[in-house]
RNA sequence: UGGGGCGUCGACAAGCGGUAAGUCACAUGAUUUUGGUUCAUGCAUGCGGAGGUUCGAAUCCUCCCGCCCCAGCCA
């Protein structure tokens, strides 16, 4: 892992370093940071954030820092650094002895500010955060200056140092900087450094209660830690002026802001504030449910961290806004998966079949292969038996031109068994199908020479006295529009949810060495997909099967094709 | 003329003046006891548009068009 030359693709972000590096503009250091505020879980767009970061780092010999960036405690918790900090983990990273935080740098931050005051730069003012608003002026015309612009500086720093102490209530005074009202930029126009907030912070408790803004707080944070390359996402560019001005009028270590643009993904939402809507809302179960693009809902899901890894080098880096095909991250997953799942056989929707030249109380211990792209994975002995569950969708009476499966008169190979050929249809009172007669060919038993004729397809199935029951979970995406989160194309988001995002099937039956798994090991349940058992079900002691992610399915193709 | 960005295949994305990488998707065929995997083949005379510079332009210049971001005491 030592490495500069990696065949990764290369960057717009990478150039600037390599330039960097030969200009020895910093000494040929490479520092970099992951800053997450604690207000929310991570998902999907900050593992493109950490992987570049700390990937970054890696890959120069440098070092990456998770600072958590915790300067508004209205917002923030504990319990989100937590689950941060499990997710980088969980992702492969590593921080270091340990992480930082902006809270850490209140003392410093605060004479920073004062400096700032006694450079006449900054100043306390009265104004209400409406007439703020009002003086910023708009978009197309310049703001006004406010009347307490002018304050000498020992009134500044005297006002300042009152409002650490408490003497004003939240929103009477701010610090702003005095940079210029008129800029087109609205960042300049005298942005607010500090705010008053009498809130519990997580960390600091209630040491302070004035609070540095983001802007403030955050070139600083970068400044002090001796970061080099400040990574952000696009929107952050307009600031870019603010933080080299900061720095700039503080003549401190100056570190250099790059943006790029921020990871989308077809068919879901990655907005925090979307985000949180689901899950108050109560479309999906919690902050962790398979469905969710969060870093816990995706590894609950059987996600591994490798294939998000992989995906992220993929996608590459740039500054245009753009949306990730799901198919690719998709892919990225059934890449490793293939490699590592151990094969088993699972019925989701059974049906029973009987073979009826099977003898009665007859059964036999077939080798089975658990993975047939890993000679290592071994084997394992399958019961056969004379009745048998399988796939109800492999069954049609009446099968359509390309239906390779079995039908009255077909016949099909069981998996790691015998072919089987249809007989007969068993049906109740309503005409549902309820159980198959059908003939073995104790001639075809697999493994033995190749003399048996060809058949089209091959089943999975299990043993009907030997199988044990499970219940699965199959999970779709979470929205019907490739792109809910475009404003403009979804204006309410829950117009754009998927009713079938989640299906319970509670009647299945899997082979029975499934009763020993845990919850560590993926599964490829043969033909259906992969499958992983849930972490929560199993810490409750209960079995529940989720689907990471299906087989691509050339039938289903077919028919999606013939539907039209 | 408010400021800042971005436009290369359906989706990403290399390319940085020498004649359009790669990946996903898609299509076709081969292999297959998973309609999986694997393999082979195809998929931009074209780089938002129009001019210009040049022997040569996606790359340089000019103008135009389109899209995104910014008016929190959020980050």
């Amino acid at each position: 892992m030592n490495t500069s030359d990696s065949n990764l693709p290369s960057n717009f972000i990478r150039y600037i370093i390599d330039d960097d590096m030969k200009s020895q503009k910093f000494q040929g250091r490479v520092h970099t940071r992951f800053p997450p505020e604690p207000n929310g879980f991570l998902h999907i767009g900050h593992a493109k954030s950490i992987c570049l970061n700390f990937g970054i780092a890696r890959e120069y010999q440098g070092k990456c820092n998770l600072r958590f960036d915790d300067t508004n405690p209205a917002k923030e918790d504990e319990k989100y650094v937590q689950s941060i900090k499990e997710d980088v983990e969980w992702l492969g990273f590593d921080w270091g002895e340990a992480p930082f935080f902006a809270s850490g740098y209140f003392t410093a931050l605060y004479d920073c500010a004062r400096q700032l005051i006694s450079k006449g730069k900054a100043y306390v003012d009265d104004l209400s955060p409406d007439q703020i608003r009002e003086y910023r002026g708009t978009l197309k015309e310049p703001g006004k200056e406010s009347p307490f612009r002018n304050r000498s500086v020992e009134e500044n720093l005297d006002l300042f140092q009152r409002m650490k102490t408490g003497e004003f209530e939240e929103g009477a005074k701010v610090l702003r900087a005095k940079i210029d009202m008129g800029s087109g930029n609205l960042n300049m126009r005298d942005p607010v450094l500090y705010r008053i907030l009498k809130a519990h912070h997580h960390r600091t408790g209630d040491e302070w209660c004035i609070y540095p803004m983001y802007d403030f707080a955050h070139c600083l944070s970068d400044s002090i830690e001796g970061v080099t390359h400040s990574i952000c996402t696009l929107e952050f560019e307009d600031h870019r002026p603010l933080y080299d001005w900061i720095l700039n009028t503080l003549e401190v270590y100056h570190p250099q802001q790059i943006e790029f643009a921020r990871l989308n993904l077809t068919y879901t939402v990655l907005s925090k504030r979307k985000l949180l809507q689901l899950v108050e809302d109560g479309h999906v179960d919690g902050w962790d449910d398979p469905r969710m693009p969060t870093l816990s809902g995706m590894r609950r899901r059987g996600f591994t961290s490798n294939s998000i890894r992989d995906f992220c080098e993929r996608i590459g880096v740039a500054k245009s806004n753009s949306i990730i095909d799901l198919a690719l991250l998709e892919h990225c997953l059934r890449e490793e998966l293939n490699k590592t799942a151990l094969r088993v056989m699972a019925v989701l929707r059974p049906i029973k079949v009987i073979l009826t030249n099977y003898p009665e109380g007859q059964t036999e211990e077939l080798e089975s292969e658990n993975n047939p792209e890993d000679p290592d994975a071994g084997s394992r002995k399958l019961t056969f038996s004379r009745e048998l569950y399988i796939e109800r969708d492999d069954f049609m009476e009446e099968p359509p031109k390309k239906f390779f499966r079995l039908a009255p008169g077909k016949e099909v190979r069981l998996k790691h068994a015998y072919i089987i050929k249809c007989e007969e249809v068993i049906k109740d009172e309503q005409d549902n199908i309820v159980e198959l007669r059908c003939t073995y060919d104790p001639d075809t038993k697999s493994g033995q020479v190749e003399k048996s004729r060809k058949v089209k397809a091959t089943l999975h199935w299990v043993s009907a006295s030997h199988a044990i029951d499970a219940e699965v979970r199959l999970y779709g995406n979470l929205f019907t529009s490739p792109n809910p989160g475009d404003e403009k194309e979804c204006p309410e988001l829950k117009d754009a949810l998927n009713p079938d995002s989640l299906e319970i099937l509670k009647d299945c039956k899997v082979e029975p060495g499934l009763a020993d798994a845990n919850g560590d090991q993926p599964f490829q349940f043969l033909r259906l997909g992969y499958f992983c058992l849930d972490p929560v079900a199993l810490a409750q002691g209960k079995r529940i099967f989720n689907r990471t992610v299906t087989l691509k399915d050339e039938w289903a193709k077919l028919q999606k094709k013939a539907k039209g």
